[in-house]
DNA sequence: TATAGTATCGTAAACGTTTACGGAAATTAG
DNA sequence: CTAATTTCCGTAAACGTTTACGATACTATA
């Protein structure tokens, strides 16, 4: 590795006007500087990020906190590919570099978030999958970390933070459905403790209310965001007494199961039950009869939520004067086929 | 942020013998090292990486190089999921973390290596998605880091790799279609230009051979990994003339739209035409007919490679005496019902 | 007791940068 | 022509570690 020193001897200047020569720091003669920089190129120099780190406590990246392991609910691979390329896609304005650190399901994720910020490799860090209740919020607001949250918690709102309009989402969904002529109307919540879970709640509640329609705490149904627990959720629902006509999907990878449930008995989607499912992925869209679901850009979710984080970061600020540094992401919902019946049909 | 040196002062200790306590260094003594360890827990230390990285060269971080990217054909189910949780699981035995290292579509894939080896902030990779001819191999074979790639390449092959059975699959597939009758065997590949693509039709081909069937061009056929590559592939198969009574699919999220083009016609996946995909993911096990797919265990996929860098490497190598640096990864097939009916059918 | 050996610790250099400071040379002002 | 200013560059310290080396005190050996 051919290091400052080396170029210095190279050219016979000293380190110092080199390191200010690469830096275009203004102390510098025009053509020691464009011999400097042929002379890096030439011996194929870079920066020790090492050295630089530890002189200027500054890494030149940002840290993307996901939590890994294959059955991670709801997060799919294509949910995160999307964000990091809208993430990526603004870092690298800036010359920033993208980390992803992966919180691994053996470990404690607040642990893990110390450990990385201890680690010193990011300058600022975005987390996902924010809890109800995260103790990773606290720590980062206590810590002088720079960072932005893609989910709302409770732990504490005196950060940036961008957050999907669930509650849109399930107030649209309901008065869609209200509208077609339902009264009974099901949800179907995750099963983890995510914060969007509390949120999506809420607001079925106040819709329901908003129609004069009475809370029946049997329609709120929770499984696994996929295949089985879709079923589940199906199967839960054809065995009440007053079965409900329609139902809204908080993640609609369970609506496979769903389908496939209820097309055991014959039934069909749309006709037998109105479905709304959140949000619009490309597997999602491939159901039969379609799912009307919500549409959503991952790639400009990621550059928002970049935009969010380096606004907060003096280093940066300049660019992103009139930025939000936090809000909610509204989505536009996508007409399909599973909510098209407009009479309401008893599941019998 | 404290530093070893605020340890060393409130101690009253030396910096070196501070080091060394940490470090499970010999030369200090028993309660000494009890009260550093101690100090150094009330204190909340935790070292800098950057000093240790510039001074010993090494940054106790492993690489993951991905592709990034919403559409990425191919992997958008939890396939890089899966392969991080096995990685950390076995690295974590190692106290190294696992930085995913994400190329943006933008950028071309050797530059974004040559940066990430530059910024010197890991101390092996483990690189993804090779293609036939990989630049980023011949790179990293000249760079001193150790990497091992998962995907088998023609770039050179004097580094560990690990490749899924791509040849297996195709062999006991084909092998599978004869014997149920079926003479003419279709097989669709992914659009892009990764390895596996060829080592599919190779192997494709030597099982034709082997059950002296002649090879017929029009019945290879290409397309995007997803929903509409499938259907695109499906109408692409009803229009031959001497259409297929089966086919393989490189990868089953093709599968969907196949179904659906199938259905379009009255068609009956099983009935009408065999279909066996690779691989069975998650998703992928809710198809009706079921299809018959192959098993994969990402996590051990995932320990796997770990094992297979980290027994390149020095420091770790004592751990991994007999293991396996390259392999070929086997993978079972899990029965379905796309590929039941042994009585082969025209599409007519 | 003298000597060799061992256990424990402090000192200081080194890793590759950046940057405050000062000095020399060159330019401009008077 | 002198003085003031600017331009450019070298020097050296600092960031937080690790580690080779040497020093000291203690223990065991003869």
């Amino acid at each position: 590795m051919v290091s400052i020193k080396d170029l210095a001897k190279h050219l016979d200047i000293s380190i110092g006007t080199v390191s200010r020569a690469l830096n275009d720091k203004p102390d510098v003669n025009k053509q020691t500087r464009e011999k400097v920089l042929q002379a890096a190129d030439n011996l194929g120099y870079v920066a020790n990020q090492s050295g630089r780190s530890l002189r200027q406590g500054t890494t030149n990246a940002i840290g993307f906190l996901i939590e890994s392991g294959a059955d991670t609910e709801g997060n799919s691979d294509n949910f995160f590919m999307g964000v990091i390329d809208g993430l990526q896609s603004e870092l690298s304005k800036h010359k920033l570099d993208l980390l992803v650190l992966p919180c691994s399901t053996d470990e404690n994720p607040e642990n893990y978030v110390k450990r990385m910020v201890a680690r010193q490799l990011v300058d600022g860090m975005i987390i996902s999958a924010t809890h109800t209740i995260d103790k990773r919020i606290d720590f980062l607001s206590k810590s002088k970390l720079p960072f932005v949250a893609l989910g709302q918690s409770e732990t504490g709102k005196n950060h940036p933070w961008i957050d999907l309009d669930f509650e849109g989402v399930a107030r649209v969904s309901i008065d869609r459905f209200v509208k077609n002529g339902h009264r009974r109307i099901a949800i179907a919540l995750s099963a983890n403790e995510l914060n969007l879970g509390s949120i999506f709640l809420k607001s079925y509640k106040d819709s329901l209310k908003r129609h004069n329609i009475e809370f029946s705490p049997e329609l709120v149904l929770q499984a696994n965001s996929n295949d089985k627990g879709g079923y589940a959720i199906a199967d839960e629902l054809l065995n009440l007494n007053d079965r409900p006509t329609a139902i809204l999907l908080v993640h609609e990878l369970m609506a496979h199961g769903l389908y496939r449930r209820l097309a055991e008995d014959g039934l069909v989607v749309g006709r037998d039950l109105a479905v709304i499912g959140f949000r619009n992925s490309a597997q999602a869209r491939m159901f039969s009869p379609s799912l009307t679901s919500f549409k959503l850009s991952l790639r400009d979710l990621g550059i928002a939520l970049a935009a969010s984080l380096l606004s907060t970061m003096p280093a940066y600020q300049k660019h992103y004067s009139g930025k939000m540094l936090s809000q909610i992401w509204p989505m536009e919902i996508v007409d399909g086929e599973s909510d098209a019946e407009k009479i309401p049909k008893n599941l019998t």
